[in-house]
RNA sequence: GGAGACGUGUCCGAGUGGUUGAAGGAGCACGCCUGGAAAGUGUGUAUACGGGUAACUGUAUCGCGAGUUCGAAUCUCGCCGUCUCCGCCA
């Protein structure tokens, strides 16, 4: 959520970025204004009014004390008709406070200088690449033989346990989910990052405080008993970690890491895009989050996409990084990278990781700050990355490096999965 | 799930209707003291939204929400949470 004081002085800078984001409601911004204004003038209006019912309140108190009792009831009477007015006043500021909220939770955050205008992935830009594409033998196939091959992952009997999406993975596959997140919190909490097991449900303050509520609440599996949802990724409930609180500048950058698995709704997804293990509704996935000084996000976020990076260089799979065009970017993002591995079976490109910066668009509505070094408070700024998401990882694994006889894993992965080869 | 007790500032803790945004203590910050430190001592130490260049000032907030009252941390109701006992259970 942008704040309502960056929007009412930078207003004109405000709608040029929304432009590169496509955003097209633009008139919302207005509106916020103007609601901010409507806001302010009936927040003055109490407070006058609440003001006076107070000192009259303090007064009544004194003018019985000393027996003075027609003078007060007259105070008294003064004050009862004061409230009269107050009612519909807080009625009115209440209203006009939710609506301004309204309004903002619909203003995506501002995209950064240097990213792209565009509206498809087509306008993504490329970064750079790394690794390198293997050729395959003749009779190489898709990931989504080879698991049925090795007896990895059973789709089907996921589908009848609970329906189509949600994976059931046997023998040396649950091993190789087992290794490969053993391997990945390693290589996170290497780097400094601190490990953590979040609750994979969240209440509803959680899902709106990272901002999958309200515009994303058909994605999310709703328990509606309980009013919980079912996490999409652990960026909700680590995130969620630092919600209403006020950090000590010494106590940044704070970094974070946590596995989790991740349940989507994928309302929409259709065709290729969803074949084996492209798209699911349930998978696991480490995610790496850092809270940071305003002043250091951008910085933060070249070291957490180096960071990711060397995790793909050591899984020897070949890789690109791309920076997402305004189009292609999230609601709440300032700028994105994607970094992607490519499937040599399937010859495309997958997404294995998204890093970005959200500067202060999500520590607004979390209200994450901290005392700077004059005692201001200020919002910090947080950034998050997958490093990494498994399924798209485990395919590109198998298909790139299937052999004859079976599939030879990275050097890396071999003391994690206790062997070198499925087979 | 049932019964009971409780929920106050960074922490401990007082406070059962009226200058209480909140005693006292601890912690922390700054100053004094000291050769330096400890001890001692003085001052300061919540957040949000307004107004004001600023000093300052208005309003709200004692788990959350609603209500009673001229006035609520204090009374009433609902919700959430914690603890104890019982039930169930990996």
């Amino acid at each position: 959520m942008l704040q309502v004081n960056y929007i009412r002085q930078n207003r004109d800078a405000v709608l040029e970025r929304l432009a590169v984001k496509n955003f097209s409601q633009i008139q919302i911004v207005d509106d916020v204004i103007a609601l901010d204004d409507e806001r302010k003038k009936l927040q003055a209006e109490f407070d006058n009014t609440q003001a006076r019912v107070n000192s009259a309140s303090k007064e009544i108190g004194n003018l019985m004390r000393q027996g003075k009792k027609d003078e007060a009831e007259s105070l008294k009477a003064e004050v009862a008709s004061l409230k009269t007015n107050i009612d519909p006043l807080k009625a009115q500021m209440a209203d006009v406070e939710k609506r301004l909220i309204d309004q903002l939770l619909l203003i995506p955050n501002l995209p950064a200088a240097e990213v792209p205008k565009g509206k498809t992935p087509e306008d993504n830009e490329l970064v750079r690449e790394g690794g390198e594409k293997p050729t395959l033998a003749d009779g190489a196939v898709p990931h989504w033989e080879l698991t049925t091959k090795y007896k990895l992952i059973d789709f089907e009997l996921g589908t009848k346990i609970t329906g189509s999406g949600f994976p059931m993975y046997t023998g040396q596959g649950a091993k190789l989910q087992r290794a490969l997140v053993q391997y990945f919190l390693d290589f996170n909490t290497a780097a400094g990052y601190v490990e953590y097991l979040p609750p994979f449900m969240v209440n509803e303050e959680s899902a709106y405080g990272t901002g999958q509520l309200p515009d994303k609440e058909g994605q999310m599996y709703h328990a509606t008993a309980d009013n919980f949802y079912l996490i999409p990724t652990a960026e909700v409930p680590v995130t969620n970690v630092y919600r209403d609180t006020i950090l000590k500048e010494d106590d940044l950058p704070i970094k974070m890491t946590a596995y989790s698995p991740c349940f989507r709704r994928e309302a929409g997804s259709y065709g290729k895009d969803v074949r084996g293990l492209n798209r699911l509704h349930q998978f696991e996935k480490v995610e790496i989050i850092q809270i940071v000084h305003p002043g250091k996000s951008y910085e933060t976020l070249d070291t957490m996409v180096a960071h990711v990076e060397k995790l793909l260089q050591s899984l020897e799979l070949p890789y690109r990084i791309l920076r997402l065009c305004g189009g292609d970017m999230g609601f709440a993002s300032a700028i994105t990278y994607d970094l992607e591995v490519y499937s040599a079976a399937q010859q495309r490109w997958l997404e294995v990781s998204s890093v970005s910066n959200f500067e202060n668009f999500q520590t607004n509505r979390l209200k994450c700050r901290f005392k700077d070094a004059n005692g201001k408070t200020q919002l910090t700024h947080s950034l998050n990355g997958s490093s990494l998401a498994l399924p798209r990882i485990v395919a590109a694994l198998l298909e790139n490096n299937q052999m004859a006889d079976g599939i030879m894993l990275p050097k890396v992965l071999h003391s994690y999965f206790r062997a070198q080869l499925i087979m």
